[in-house]
DNA sequence: TCTGGGGTCCTAGGACCC
DNA sequence: TCTGGGGTCCTAGGACCC
């Protein structure tokens, strides 16, 4: 039987501002705000000491000078807090490897194997997760000044909810079969997912706790909230959540936006504000080996209304110039007269891309791999339609050409090219290799996916390029 | 008080294909 | 003559999170 899994949510405590107070002794034991300190900014983080005259995160700085203005306001410092959060995130992988980043400032960690000899659900259990948490907390203040809190429990979801409760500087661990009514007291708002349009839905009808929620029937629930959120929301009032701890993500989109201090109607203006847009989401995409197929444009009005616009291309592309034609010819279509506040460009449908010519020159030199696992089966060819394998059975053979069957590429091997450097091969699967290069010619972390040729399972359309698959 | 920037996920309607 | 159903993809908008 497999052991009840013990989740430890890791959650720094006013982590933006802790940073920088602890970079700066002046500005300890005192109010520091950090976010946007311009006309329209808002806040990020409030430290302890601001929150005391009712300073909060996403409230307009404007209205937190207004409430305390005696604070030091501070622009975000983003590298420094990368730094304080690798030093974090490290210590956090020594206790488990099992740990899923969810933000700079917070973790999952699965704690299930690392107990499984402790006796999980026994008293002694309770002290071992104990012990655990309390080790890691010590050591992140002992390493970097920072204080953590942790949520110890059956599931992320009880685990997060408390890490939220134990803060500041604290530890709640919630002991085994005591989630349902641990969650019964609890205002609606508290559940991850309930936010304040949920919450005034569930209001109308008179559920304001979580307790109410759970005893709704599951289609009121549903009727209320539509089909996921609320076969979700249900299921979490019960105190169920089955969700696993996942180490890697792929991302699925990459955007860059900006609010003007004042609103825009100057059209040559917005189209120099757009190419700069697309030009730092073209160096992100390109830094991390990806291209995308779908590009959107972002607008916000005076009246603070969205509208987004996308258009999707038959290739994937990480170049400035053909995300700038796309965006210009999208903002083309709207109407600007009235001024806008905000302009963004994005692209999804994100895949990871290797160059024609990379792929040929790397087949070349290299040995294929062969396959090495079982799971990955969700290959999908790109003209293929269906989600998944067994939508659109088997992928068609083709009689050759058919390499012999030679060494294979294995995770953590090592593989030269001449245009990307040193690199060493992270995963493999059926049709595609990843590789992650760093080198003279390669930024570090540069990650490229070659197409490979699998003795058993050859894909018929030429797998230039990959279709992302989480 | 007047609302950032980076994301994720979901819904709904229409086009299109078989 | 009038009428199908399922499935996927694309687009737009909205809720939510940190």
């Amino acid at each position: 039987m497999r052991a009840r899994p013990v989740i430890l949510h890791l959650d720094l405590d006013a982590f933006f501002t802790a940073v920088e107070q602890l970079h700066k002794p002046s500005l300890r034991g005192k109010p520091v705000v950090v976010g946007g300190v311009g006309g329209r900014g808002v806040v990020s983080t409030a430290s302890y000491e601001a929150r005391v005259f009712g300073v909060r995160s996403a409230m307009p700085t404007a209205e937190a000078r207004r409430r305390c203005p005696h604070a030091a306001y501070l622009a975000p410092r983003f590298e420094a807090y990368r730094d304080a959060s690798h030093v974090v995130m490290d210590l956090a992988r020594e206790v488990t490897p099992l740990l899923e980043q969810v933000s700079i400032d917070e973790a999952y960690l699965d704690l299930t194997p690392t107990l499984a000899d402790g006796g999980v659900g026994t008293a002694d259990a309770v002290d071992a997760v104990t012990a655990v948490a309390e080790g890691l907390r010590a050591r992140i203040v002992a390493a970097t000044g920072l204080t953590a809190s942790v949520g110890a429990a059956t599931s992320k979801l009880l685990a997060k909810i408390h890490s939220d409760l134990a803060k500041p500087d604290g530890l709640v661990v919630v002991p085994p079969g005591e989630e349902a009514a641990t969650l019964a007291p609890m205002p609606v708002r508290a559940v991850p997912g309930v936010g304040p349009a949920t919450a005034a839905r569930l209001s109308a009808h008179g559920v304001t706790t979580v307790g109410r929620l759970a005893a709704l029937e599951l289609d009121e629930a549903v009727a209320l909230l539509g089909t996921a959120h609320g076969t979700q929301l249900h299921a979490f009032a019960h105190g169920v959540d089955d969700r696993e701890v996942v180490t890697e993500r792929a991302a699925k989109s990459v955007s860059a936006e900006t609010t003007f201090p004042s609103d825009v109607t100057d059209r040559v203006r917005l189209g120099s504000v757009l190419r700069d847009l697309a030009g730092r989401v073209g160096d992100r995409l390109r830094a991390d080996g990806l291209s995308g197929r779908t590009i959107v444009l972002k607008a916000r009005r005076h009246d603070f209304s969205t509208l987004t616009r996308s258009t999707t291309l038959d290739q994937p592309t990480d170049e400035d110039a053909v995300v700038v034609r796309h965006a210009e010819r999208l903002l083309g279509g709207l109407d600007v007269s009235d001024g806008l506040r905000l302009l963004g460009v994005g692209v999804s449908g994100l895949s990871l891309y290797v160059q024609p010519d990379l792929l040929d020159g790397l087949l070349d030199d290299a040995p294929p791999p062969v396959r090495e696992s079982d799971d990955d089966d969700d290959f999908v060819r790109p003209d293929a339609g269906g989600s998944t394998a067994a939508d659109r059975g088997p992928v068609p053979v083709v009689a050759e050409p058919v390499p012999p069957a030679a060494p294979s590429w294995r995770p953590g091997q090592d593989v030269e090219h001449a245009e990307h450097g040193a690199g060493w091969v992270q995963g493999s699967g059926v049709g595609r290799v990843t590789v992650r290069f760093e080198g003279p010619n390669t930024p570090v972390g540069r990650v490229r996916t070659f197409a490979t040729d699998d003795p058993d399972l050859v894909p018929a359309a030429p797998p230039v390029w990959h279709p992302d698959d989480g």
